[in-house]
DNA sequence: TGATCGAAGCTAACAACGTTAGCCAGCTCG
DNA sequence: CGAGCTGGCTAACGTTGTTAGCTTCGATCA
């Protein structure tokens, strides 16, 4: 039995019900029945915790979108209706530096895979696109956009002006 | 004499020098010749101070924008040379949800405008573009992208991409 | 069977963080 | 001259991540 997962899994149930400010290293210990300083005994520090975090949402989006569909839309839906169901770990994930020492290999690109092969093979494109899906969900969960604003409009742009290539 | 803007201004020194987790009240007051309680007569808190720079940030990029020209891309291209120029300051701003009931009205609307005017006054439009160039930099920031991904040609498809919408 | 040893818990403690309370010097103004 | 505001100070509190060092329990091995 692996505790260093219990201890991970932990993290993400804090994470999920209460906010990254409650993922502490005294609460998590709390919530496994347990002192803050035995969590040492099966995790090297809260960086690591945070970076296993990261790699759970990146395989599990990942997942969504190969599972999703083969069109731009549904594809940039699929990683818009992820992100908007788990805020918390998307940000998590999406906002720290890879650590990509830690992270173990092949996950980026599984996770990237499905964009590429929206664009045929296109890298640029793909990392386009990419920029732009997670722009706008990263500006619609810091509440960047004013609270009447029209997001689905803009999605909608967004995926139109990107539609070329994909259909040629 | 405000202190309060001086208290802002080394902020923003310690931030540029040293990076966001050298900004801590005590380091702030340190630059100051201060103790750390001293700056609570010139600032409620250190979430104050943040905003203060995210306004700042805002201010300071509206300008920029607004003096960097009327196409596309120019104008996006400020955009990523201000982030890339400011690197720090940009995520403060970027990625802190907007205080609006603090934040001075009309500065937003400011540094959205440049944005407005080159898609013909296209809200949602605008927002994509707005969407794809904030996500574009922010993975570029965050080292999202692989150590040799060719940035340039990301920005140079998503440029064409939504081209067509200042072109009619 | 008994000795050994590592895994996994514990308490105590440290340094750094944001913040509050309360005191005191000095300047300004009536 | 005295009142009061401004802006500094020290001491302290609670919380954070983390380390040191002790103990206890269960498995392994002679």
């Amino acid at each position: 039995m692996n505790r260093r997962s219990e201890v991970v899994d932990a993290a993400e149930r804090i994470l999920e019900r209460e906010g990254p400010d409650a993922v502490t290293m005294r609460r998590l210990a709390d919530e496994l029945g347990i002192q803050a300083p035995s969590l040492y005994k099966h995790v090297a520090g809260k960086t690591e915790i945070q970076t296993a975090l990261q790699q759970r949402a990146l395989e599990r989006l990942g997942a969504v979108l190969t599972a999703a569909g083969a069109d731009l839309p549904t594809l940039v839906a699929a990683y818009r209706r992820w992100a908007l169901q788990h805020p918390r770990l998307y940000e998590l994930s999406a906002r720290h530096p890879l650590d990509r020492q830690r992270l173990a290999s092949g996950i980026e690109a599984a996770a990237a895979a499905p964009l590429l092969r929206v664009t045929g093979g296109n890298i640029a494109a793909a990392r386009a696109i990419w920029g732009f899906a997670h722009g706008l969900v990263d500006l619609e969960l810091a509440n960047r956009f004013p609270p009447d604003a029209d997001l689905d409009a803009a999605w909608a742009h967004a995926i139109n002006a990107f539609a070329v290539y994909c259909t040629p």
